[in-house]
DNA sequence: ACAATCAACACAAACGTTTGCGTACTTTTT
DNA sequence: AAAAAGTACGCAAACGTTTGTGTTGATTGT
């Protein structure tokens, strides 16, 4: 019952000609004549002949497959990311193999394993938060494997990746607050030992430097971003002696569960408190108390970027140019986004 | 500079043995020596062997590889259920190619054609929502290939698939907003050539047929799920002569935008008007005025089930079974979320 | 009219791995 | 002591495709 599936053999077998004349006349070949090309193709479309992928990935040690692992797909960045990736790897006619780490190192270290045995062309990687040994990663160097890291990138040298600036937008939203009058204010910031919090950080002193504002380091809690651990975050920044007027907060979901928490204690948001954040989610807008402001981090730009600059590799690694010492580091520009509140 | 991957021959030269010995001698094959396992063992891990799983695709005719067609990557719903997807794929070592149609029918095919030629083992498939014809989906029959239909699933016989009861669902919700005295209900159903609206409006009409409520075709109104033809139905609903004082909406974010739009019109949401919804969304609780109650549809088990069947289709494969007569038809019991309103 | 060019096709190797079968050599059985 | 069985390995084909290098026969140039 299982029908076989068509081959370039069969085609070849049953036109009495070659298997190299049907393979170059299915590829408009020169060398093949008009009659046959018509006949080879005609036959090919009858047969409903499929080349095989498999074999030509074999053959040509070529898979058109991007490697993709990321932290958790069913995260809004994330998956808007991925969209981006799929939708630019499509466009450019390769196929995207995906999965995702669950912020775990040992799965990511997994995941890299299974995706050199498929042989995808190459790999675009955010790393997982429990990352902390790159030997890994390092190995991939070592046989010039082409990545691209995004948004979660590693502290290592000569690696390409795209992220989004986010010292620059923390100075932003902390100008934006300091436009509104807002003189203290406070930070719940990520876990520690994290780039992205290590940035926003960064990003803080710079701007209350810039403004001339007094850096209390008080001001400044951490979090693990569970909601119990956000809230202890939010009461210590709501009952500090110097109250701050403003926080932001690591992400949206921090805002929100920091502004509920708020809310249950009587302050009155927007009022006694205002809160901006980071990554602009979408659903933030429908909310009882969105952040009034929200860095934009563009995960479908940095998908897309990523993909793009993967892309690029690959061709130049076709072409004998040594591209041993360029490396992509894309910096996209974040961007505030301000809510209207009454 | 391009260092070659080594391969199985590489290693058999250096031994001075075949390469058969060597490939057995990787899988602990009996017939091997204890001696030369060892030996075969220690270099392929000094020389940082692979196997070339594309070689293995193609020799196997498997590729060990789960092909994933969704409509929208960033939509929620359906980044849960390729979480579950992945988890599940990768717990039994297959690994998952993506693709997203976009809600076209032809990118739905085009991305049929591309899984195909990567001779991917099955096919999980969510169709989109234009797709009208299904001949690309009977072709797949056709060659017996392995598909396992989600949520959106093509009316056609002989097919496998999962999805989640969506009239009980809303008989659940109808009964519930009974039990809360309602007795006027309208309903803001999706486009109506959609399977899923017609499913919803079949369970409103035996809810209320079972709760003895008055049948009022004026009650239920369609949209096309833009915030522009949610108010419109919205507002057409609202200002009928015998108003409802309960909504049903396509999904949440319906049901988000219906609110937003009744607040605007100075209409008290869970006095005047109760609404409840599909989909469950996570960040639907952090609203301002969240659903009262929403049909959970388990994005993340549909997934994860949809996979686990897929594989069980493919194990079965082997075993010579004719299983060409046993269709499996999951349908997942919906479940009501209520959402605590003061 | 003979060499040179060209058009149209065939041959065969190669990619890396698996696997059925064959072949030595050693051990056990009777 | 000869036959049977077992152990440890090698040989070679096969999977489907691409591609460099023949190999014809026809056409052109001079």
């Amino acid at each position: 019952m299982e029908k076989k599936l068509p081959t370039i053999k069969e085609i070849a077998k049953r036109l009495n000609i070659s298997v190299s004349t049907v393979s170059r006349a299915l590829h408009d070949h020169h060398s093949i004549g008009l009659k046959t090309k018509i006949k080879v193709q005609q036959l090919a479309k009858e047969m409903d002949y499929e080349p095989n992928q498999a074999a030509i990935n074999f053959q040509q040690g070529k898979t058109y497959t991007l490697g993709v692992i990321l932290p958790e797909l069913s995260e809004a960045f994330f998956s808007s990311a991925i969209s981006g990736i799929e939708d630019c790897a499509s466009k450019n006619n390769y196929s995207v193999l995906l999965g995702q780490s669950h912020d775990s190192m040992e799965k990511e270290i997994q995941l890299i394993e299974t995706m050199k045995k498929h042989r995808v062309d190459g790999l675009i990687i955010s790393i997982a938060k429990t990352t902390s040994s790159y030997t890994h990663l390092e190995a991939l160097q070592k046989y010039n494997f082409p990545v691209v890291f995004f948004d979660r990138i590693p502290s290592m040298p000569n690696i390409h990746y795209i992220a989004c600036n986010l010292i620059s937008g923390t100075i932003k939203a902390i100008n934006y607050l300091y436009s509104k009058g807002h003189r203290a204010i406070g930070m719940i910031n990520g876990p520690e030992n994290l780039p992205a919090s290590a940035e926003r950080l960064e990003g803080y002193t710079q701007a209350l430097h810039k403004n001339r504002l007094k850096y209390d380091p008080q001001l400044i809690v951490h979090s693990d971003l569970s909601f119990e651990s956000v809230k202890d975050a939010t009461h210590k920044l709501l009952f500090h002696k110097r109250k701050p007027t403003a926080i932001v907060t690591f992400n949206d979901y921090v805002a929100l569960d920091a502004a509920q928490y708020a809310k249950a204690q009587k302050i009155k948001i927007n009022k006694d408190i205002t809160f901006v954040s980071y990554a602009n989610h979408p659903m933030s807008t429908y909310s009882a108390f969105p952040p009034s402001a929200s860095v934009e981090q563009f995960p479908y730009l940095q998908g897309q970027k990523a993909t793009e600059t993967l892309i690029e590799l690959l061709n130049k690694k076709n072409e004998e140019t040594e591209s041993g010492n360029t490396y992509f580091k894309i910096i996209l520009e974040s961007q505030l986004i301000i809510h209207e509140n009454k």
